[in-house]
DNA sequence: AAAACCGACAACCGCCCCGTC
DNA sequence: AGACGGGGCGGTTGTCGGTTT
Protein backbone atom coordinates (compact mmCIF):
# COMPACT_ATOMS: atom_id res chain seq x y z
CA UNK A 1 0.00 0.00 0.00
CA UNK A 2 2.81 2.14 0.52
CA UNK A 3 1.87 4.03 3.60
CA UNK A 4 3.73 7.27 4.14
CA UNK A 5 6.44 7.32 6.84
CA UNK A 6 5.56 8.64 10.27
CA UNK A 7 8.48 10.96 9.63
CA UNK A 8 7.65 11.51 5.74
CA UNK A 9 9.88 15.16 6.45
CA UNK A 10 13.20 16.07 7.51
CA UNK A 11 13.53 18.08 10.21
CA UNK A 12 11.28 16.39 12.96
CA UNK A 13 12.62 15.93 16.12
CA UNK A 14 13.80 12.36 17.64
CA UNK A 15 14.92 11.82 21.30
CA UNK A 16 14.17 11.82 24.54
CA UNK A 17 11.47 14.49 25.31
CA UNK A 18 12.22 18.13 27.43
CA UNK A 19 10.18 18.66 29.82
CA UNK A 20 8.82 22.04 27.66
CA UNK A 21 7.83 19.63 24.69
CA UNK A 22 5.92 17.95 27.87
CA UNK A 23 4.20 20.32 28.87
CA UNK A 24 3.21 21.73 25.23
CA UNK A 25 1.66 18.17 24.54
CA UNK A 26 -0.12 17.63 27.94
CA UNK A 27 -1.09 21.58 27.97
CA UNK A 28 -2.85 20.93 24.28
CA UNK A 29 -4.34 17.34 24.74
CA UNK A 30 -6.11 18.43 28.12
CA UNK A 31 -7.22 21.36 26.40
CA UNK A 32 -8.29 20.10 22.99
CA UNK A 33 -7.87 16.17 23.07
CA UNK A 34 -5.88 14.47 21.05
CA UNK A 35 -8.73 14.77 17.76
CA UNK A 36 -5.86 13.49 15.37
CA UNK A 37 -2.25 12.57 16.28
CA UNK A 38 -0.82 12.85 12.95
CA UNK A 39 -1.92 16.51 12.66
CA UNK A 40 -1.90 17.47 16.96
CA UNK A 41 2.18 18.09 16.60
CA UNK A 42 1.45 21.15 14.21
CA UNK A 43 -1.33 22.56 16.31
CA UNK A 44 0.60 21.53 19.77
CA UNK A 45 3.60 23.43 18.08
CA UNK A 46 5.76 20.37 18.44
CA UNK A 47 8.34 19.30 15.72
CA UNK A 48 7.50 15.44 16.50
CA UNK A 49 5.53 13.05 14.74
CA UNK A 50 2.13 12.05 15.55
CA UNK A 51 3.09 8.95 16.65
CA UNK A 52 5.81 9.92 18.94
CA UNK A 53 3.59 12.13 20.39
CA UNK A 54 1.14 9.47 21.16
CA UNK A 55 3.28 7.42 22.55
CA UNK A 56 4.82 10.03 24.77
CA UNK A 57 1.31 10.55 25.95
CA UNK A 58 -0.19 6.86 26.70
CA UNK A 59 3.13 5.93 28.25
CA UNK A 60 3.94 8.84 30.04
CA UNK A 61 2.02 11.89 29.92
CA UNK A 62 -1.61 10.59 30.26
CA UNK A 63 -3.14 10.83 33.65
CA UNK A 64 -3.48 7.44 36.22
CA UNK A 65 -0.30 6.07 34.78
CA UNK A 66 1.58 3.73 37.70
CA UNK A 67 4.87 5.02 37.91
CA UNK A 68 7.04 2.58 40.59
CA UNK A 69 8.15 -1.33 41.06
CA UNK A 70 6.08 -4.25 39.93
CA UNK A 71 4.09 -5.41 42.91
CA UNK A 72 4.46 -9.68 43.47
CA UNK A 73 0.90 -9.84 42.36
CA UNK A 74 1.18 -7.57 38.64
CA UNK A 75 4.17 -10.26 38.47
CA UNK A 76 1.90 -12.93 38.93
CA UNK A 77 -0.58 -11.36 36.42
CA UNK A 78 1.99 -10.89 33.49
CA UNK A 79 3.59 -13.98 34.28
CA UNK A 80 0.32 -15.97 34.06
CA UNK A 81 -1.28 -13.78 30.83
CA UNK A 82 2.07 -14.18 29.01
CA UNK A 83 2.28 -18.15 29.07
CA UNK A 84 -1.72 -18.14 28.49
CA UNK A 85 -1.49 -15.76 25.84
CA UNK A 86 2.04 -15.11 24.97
CA UNK A 87 3.37 -11.51 23.63
CA UNK A 88 -0.03 -9.90 23.88
CA UNK A 89 1.34 -6.64 25.81
CA UNK A 90 -1.58 -4.40 25.26
CA UNK A 91 -4.26 -7.27 26.24
CA UNK A 92 -1.69 -8.02 29.44
CA UNK A 93 -1.30 -4.04 30.16
CA UNK A 94 -5.35 -3.70 29.91
CA UNK A 95 -5.27 -5.93 33.27
CA UNK A 96 -2.54 -4.19 34.96
CA UNK A 97 -4.18 -0.80 35.83
CA UNK A 98 -2.23 2.47 35.32
CA UNK A 99 0.75 0.06 33.68
CA UNK A 100 1.47 0.62 30.17
CA UNK A 101 2.02 -2.26 27.64
CA UNK A 102 5.69 -0.75 26.65
CA UNK A 103 6.61 -0.79 30.58
CA UNK A 104 5.07 -4.63 31.05
CA UNK A 105 7.04 -5.31 27.92
CA UNK A 106 10.35 -3.71 29.02
CA UNK A 107 9.72 -5.67 32.79
CA UNK A 108 8.96 -8.53 31.04
CA UNK A 109 12.44 -9.31 29.17
CA UNK A 110 14.59 -7.43 31.86
CA UNK A 111 13.20 -9.39 34.91
CA UNK A 112 10.35 -11.65 34.59
CA UNK A 113 11.80 -13.82 31.40
CA UNK A 114 14.73 -14.77 33.49
CA UNK A 115 12.86 -15.56 36.25
CA UNK A 116 10.62 -18.02 34.90
CA UNK A 117 13.63 -19.36 33.09
CA UNK A 118 15.40 -19.89 36.62
CA UNK A 119 12.11 -21.50 37.55
CA UNK A 120 11.68 -23.76 34.76
CA UNK A 121 8.81 -21.91 33.57
CA UNK A 122 7.52 -22.98 29.71
CA UNK A 123 7.90 -19.95 28.30
CA UNK A 124 5.26 -19.47 25.22
CA UNK A 125 6.29 -19.56 21.23
CA UNK A 126 6.71 -15.93 19.74
CA UNK A 127 3.70 -17.05 17.97
CA UNK A 128 1.35 -17.73 20.05
CA UNK A 129 -2.48 -19.79 18.88
CA UNK A 130 -4.79 -16.64 18.51
CA UNK A 131 -7.40 -18.79 17.45
CA UNK A 132 -8.05 -19.70 20.59
CA UNK A 133 -7.89 -16.08 22.23
CA UNK A 134 -11.05 -15.17 22.01
CA UNK A 135 -12.35 -17.54 24.54
CA UNK A 136 -9.84 -17.30 26.61
CA UNK A 137 -11.20 -15.89 30.86
CA UNK A 138 -8.93 -13.98 31.76
CA UNK A 139 -9.93 -14.06 35.48
CA UNK A 140 -8.45 -17.73 35.58
CA UNK A 141 -5.29 -16.72 34.86
CA UNK A 142 -5.15 -14.27 37.39
CA UNK A 143 -3.51 -15.62 40.84
CA UNK A 144 -6.32 -15.21 42.92
CA UNK A 145 -9.52 -13.47 43.73
CA UNK A 146 -7.61 -11.54 46.10
CA UNK A 147 -4.82 -10.40 44.07
CA UNK A 148 -7.55 -8.73 41.86
CA UNK A 149 -8.75 -7.03 44.25
CA UNK A 150 -5.97 -5.71 45.60
CA UNK A 151 -4.62 -4.90 42.22
CA UNK A 152 -7.89 -2.98 41.80
CA UNK A 153 -7.88 -1.11 44.86
CA UNK A 154 -4.32 -0.18 44.43
CA UNK A 155 -5.25 1.60 41.80
CA UNK A 156 -3.79 5.12 41.35
CA UNK A 157 -6.99 6.67 42.92
CA UNK A 158 -6.37 4.07 46.12
CA UNK A 159 -4.06 3.39 48.58
CA UNK A 160 -4.72 -0.41 48.04
CA UNK A 161 -2.85 -2.59 50.71
CA UNK A 162 0.04 -3.21 48.54
CA UNK A 163 1.67 0.05 49.20
CA UNK A 164 4.65 -1.30 50.44
CA UNK A 165 5.46 -3.29 47.26
CA UNK A 166 5.58 -0.08 45.01
CA UNK A 167 8.51 0.68 47.29
CA UNK A 168 12.64 -0.22 46.78
CA UNK A 169 13.01 -3.14 49.31
CA UNK A 170 14.32 -0.31 52.12
CA UNK A 171 11.56 0.22 54.74
CA UNK A 172 12.05 3.64 54.50
CA UNK A 173 10.85 4.85 51.43
CA UNK A 174 7.16 5.38 49.94
CA UNK A 175 5.09 4.58 47.06
CA UNK A 176 6.93 6.04 44.52
CA UNK A 177 10.44 5.38 43.28
CA UNK A 178 12.28 8.15 42.23
CA UNK A 179 13.24 7.21 38.66
CA UNK A 180 13.79 9.93 36.87
CA UNK A 181 10.52 10.82 35.40
CA UNK A 182 10.73 13.81 32.60
CA UNK A 183 14.32 13.96 33.15
CA UNK A 184 13.77 16.68 36.30
CA UNK A 185 13.93 16.20 40.50
CA UNK A 186 10.78 14.13 40.75
CA UNK A 187 9.20 14.61 43.89
CA UNK A 188 9.21 11.43 45.64
CA UNK A 189 7.99 10.80 49.19
CA UNK A 190 10.83 9.37 51.48
CA UNK A 191 9.70 8.62 54.11
CA UNK A 192 6.41 7.21 56.38
CA UNK A 193 6.03 10.49 57.74
CA UNK A 194 6.07 12.05 54.64
CA UNK A 195 3.28 9.44 53.18
CA UNK A 196 1.09 10.00 56.07
CA UNK A 197 1.14 13.80 55.13
CA UNK A 198 -0.09 13.17 51.83
CA UNK A 199 -2.03 9.82 52.37
CA UNK A 200 -4.98 11.96 53.05
CA UNK A 201 -5.52 13.77 49.97
CA UNK A 202 -3.29 12.06 47.74
CA UNK A 203 -5.31 9.21 47.05
CA UNK A 204 -8.69 11.05 46.83
CA UNK A 205 -7.16 13.70 44.63
CA UNK A 206 -7.45 13.39 40.81
CA UNK A 207 -4.23 11.43 39.95
CA UNK A 208 -1.85 13.08 38.33
CA UNK A 209 1.13 11.27 36.89
CA UNK A 210 4.35 12.92 39.01
CA UNK A 211 2.30 14.72 40.71
CA UNK A 212 3.68 17.55 42.04
CA UNK A 213 5.64 18.24 38.86
CA UNK A 214 2.48 18.34 36.30
CA UNK A 215 0.95 20.70 39.29
CA UNK A 216 3.22 23.02 39.34
CA UNK A 217 4.36 22.93 35.02
CA UNK A 218 1.02 22.32 33.44
CA UNK A 219 -1.26 23.88 34.95
CA UNK A 220 -0.07 27.17 33.99
CA UNK A 221 0.66 26.14 30.19
CA UNK A 222 -2.83 26.98 28.78
CA UNK A 223 -2.25 30.37 27.23
CA UNK A 224 1.33 28.63 25.56
CA UNK A 225 1.50 30.83 22.30
CA UNK A 226 2.61 27.41 20.36
CA UNK A 227 -0.76 25.90 20.60
CA UNK A 228 -2.71 26.96 18.11
CA UNK A 229 -6.95 25.82 18.19
CA UNK A 230 -7.35 22.98 16.32
CA UNK A 231 -9.31 23.45 12.84
CA UNK A 232 -12.01 20.31 14.02
CA UNK A 233 -14.72 20.67 16.81
CA UNK A 234 -13.33 19.84 20.10
CA UNK A 235 -14.15 16.04 21.40
CA UNK A 236 -14.11 16.87 24.73
CA UNK A 237 -17.23 14.73 25.92
CA UNK A 238 -14.69 12.16 24.38
CA UNK A 239 -12.35 13.23 26.58
CA UNK A 240 -14.43 13.38 29.46
CA UNK A 241 -15.11 9.77 29.12
CA UNK A 242 -12.18 8.45 28.34
CA UNK A 243 -10.33 9.94 31.45
CA UNK A 244 -12.91 11.12 34.31
CA UNK A 245 -12.19 14.03 36.28
CA UNK A 246 -8.29 14.55 35.86
CA UNK A 247 -9.12 17.27 32.92
CA UNK A 248 -12.28 18.64 35.15
CA UNK A 249 -9.21 19.40 37.24
CA UNK A 250 -7.20 21.28 34.52
CA UNK A 251 -9.99 22.81 32.77
CA UNK A 252 -11.63 24.55 35.24
CA UNK A 253 -9.16 25.21 37.91
C1' DA B 1 40.56 6.55 37.65
C1' DA B 2 39.26 4.88 33.42
C1' DA B 3 37.45 1.56 30.36
C1' DA B 4 34.43 -2.14 29.52
C1' DC B 5 30.36 -4.26 30.42
C1' DC B 6 25.58 -4.77 31.61
C1' DG B 7 20.83 -3.84 32.82
C1' DA B 8 16.91 -0.92 32.54
C1' DC B 9 14.03 1.81 30.11
C1' DA B 10 12.55 5.32 26.66
C1' DA B 11 11.63 5.78 22.05
C1' DC B 12 11.50 4.47 17.14
C1' DC B 13 10.04 1.61 13.30
C1' DG B 14 7.23 -1.09 10.55
C1' DC B 15 3.36 -3.95 10.19
C1' DC B 16 -1.43 -4.91 10.95
C1' DC B 17 -6.23 -3.93 12.06
C1' DC B 18 -10.19 -1.49 11.44
C1' DG B 19 -13.16 2.28 10.19
C1' DT B 20 -14.44 5.31 6.45
C1' DC B 21 -15.41 6.60 1.91
C1' DA C 1 -15.33 -4.44 -2.65
C1' DG C 2 -11.29 -2.27 -2.26
C1' DA C 3 -8.31 1.71 -1.42
C1' DC C 4 -6.88 4.70 2.03
C1' DG C 5 -5.56 6.56 6.42
C1' DG C 6 -5.25 6.69 11.45
C1' DG C 7 -4.38 4.29 15.47
C1' DG C 8 -2.55 0.40 17.92
C1' DC C 9 0.73 -3.14 18.72
C1' DG C 10 5.00 -5.67 19.18
C1' DG C 11 9.85 -5.99 18.02
C1' DT C 12 13.94 -3.67 18.18
C1' DT C 13 17.31 -0.16 19.00
C1' DG C 14 19.55 3.69 21.39
C1' DT C 15 20.89 5.79 25.47
C1' DC C 16 22.07 6.32 30.03
C1' DG C 17 23.47 5.11 34.59
C1' DG C 18 25.42 1.77 37.57
C1' DT C 19 28.71 -1.90 38.32
C1' DT C 20 32.73 -4.51 37.52
C1' DT C 21 37.38 -5.15 36.01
Amino acid sequence: MGRTPCREKTGLKKGAWTPEEDKKLVAYITRYGHWNWRELPKFAGLSRCGKSCRLRWMNYLRPNIKIGNFSREEEEIIINMHQALGNKWATIAAKLPGRTDNEIKNHWHTNLRRKCLKQNLKLPESKPDTSSKQKLEFNTLLPSAQSVQTLESSSPLSPGPSLSDFSSSSTDSMFVTSRNWLGDEYSTVSSPDKFEELNGDFWTEPYMAGNSYIQENFQQTWVDPGIQFPLYPLFLEDYFCTYGSYEEDYMFN
